[in-house]
DNA sequence: TCAAAAGTGTTAAGTTTACACCCATGA
DNA sequence: TCATGGGTGTAAACTTAACACTTTTGA
């Protein structure tokens, strides 16, 4: 390869992950608690250096998928964090990505191998360097991006009752939202089909349950808002 | 320094800027077009690589400055680009951030001596690599920021008329705004104060002008909306 | 038989949109 | 005197928010 940027330096770059999960009715992020030096016993976010051959945005699926064994996971890279002594070890540049994770699939026995836990967004504990930093701003984007696009569903399973999909809003939005306001926008919504499957779980009477419906989506007139 | 990540790669990585100017009822960005080969002729952002001892957003304010001599100025980081062989040189990782300026302002020279040129958003010539994208990206980013936060206020002089304002959402939004609603939602707003002072250049009668009070934003307990 | 979650409409309040004319001035 | 941009209010349409009771069923 032609070495045209020979004179200029080059740096660490990482990607970080916020990686959601929903989980009795409350979001969750996946957090790891370092088992080795330095910040030992400490918590931080999953991350991994980016390769000469892989392209940011693959380096954080594989460093998700690392974790979790998942693939195809919705994300979204949130922001880059490039404070010169943000790492204390060396200069390292952070590219920060949030993945939206149905609770259900992921890996149970790597995420115990690399000695990470689901931990209730509204009881996060104080992380390594600026990852609290990211884990909020990435809390934030897909609070605006959930108001706007269907990214919820990628947090639950095919199937899901009313009930479920607005306590997972609520969980989003950090608010109660009036159910039958909530169900009335639902209805509106072709795209959020309910089917003949009923769900014995979660209640005595049974609930409906739907799905969505991602074609029928994207032929939709109307915006999506829930909220 | 202690060199925790000595067996790990490093990268180089890169700042593109998407610089906004309002000129003529129109927004504008500032763009170079290349003296030098690889690529001569053709049209660029405004860039320049992370240096080791300077943050992501240090680098952004150097390279803004080095092109137009301003400081100080309102500047979001965009996303950051991160595919193999996006620059067919070597391989870069490119941060982009958009910058707001009052167009009366820049430095004419620098600019000159850049071979940089302002160009109207709605005929910007192919650029090379993915500056097309970073830039629909920025202009995007720029307008869904525009709508919720009064970023508008940096590309206009301290002294404006309403008309200019409007024009300015205007080009910003990319659609016409009626005169009679868009007064009234701006008469809401405490925080855009009437001067004594008249502009009797862009009218015969005259315009009042108006500035914008951030102290008087910070207490405001309504939303910014101005469309 | 009762506790627990499912399901269902209406009204008032607030917000948004559409719309047209007179005013002041310099050329 | 007229062409140009400055300045002003109201009503209808639409959207949002508030609100309570009946149903089903397993324990």
């Amino acid at each position: 390869m032609t070495e045209y940027y020979k004179t200029e330096s080059k740096i660490h770059v990482s990607v970080d992950c916020v990686i959601f999960g929903f989980h009795q009715d409350a979001l969750n992020l996946l957090l790891l608690q370092r088992k080795m030096e330095p910040a030992r016993g400490r918590w931080s976010l999953m991350g991994g250096f980016v390769r000469p051959d892989e392209s940011v945005d693959d380096a954080a699926k594989r460093v998700l998928a690392d974790l979790t064994g998942l693939e195809d996971v919705y994300m979204e890279q949130v922001h880059t964090f490039g404070a010169v002594t943000r790492d204390p070890g060396e200069r390292v540049i952070s590219v920060v990505y949030y993945a939206l994770i149905n609770i259900d699939e992921y890996d149970r026995e790597l995420v115990q191998k690399h000695n990470a836990y689901w931990v209730g967004v509204d009881n996060i504990p104080p992380l390594i360097f600026d990852h609290d930093e990211m884990v909020s701003l990435a809390r934030e984007q897909m609070k605006q991006k959930a108001a706007r696009e269907p990214i919820g569903f990628n947090l639950l399973p095919e199937l899901f009752t009313l009930t479920r999909l607005q306590n997972l809003y609520e969980a989003i939005y950090g608010e109660a939202i009036d159910k039958r306001n909530f169900r009335k926008r639902v209805a509106e919504m072709d795209y959020i089909e309910k089917t003949d499957k009923i769900d014995k779980i979660s209640s005595k009477r049974g609930a409906s349950l739907y799905k969505f419906n991602i074609e029928a989506y994207n032929c939709r007139k109307t915006k999506f808002k829930l909220c």
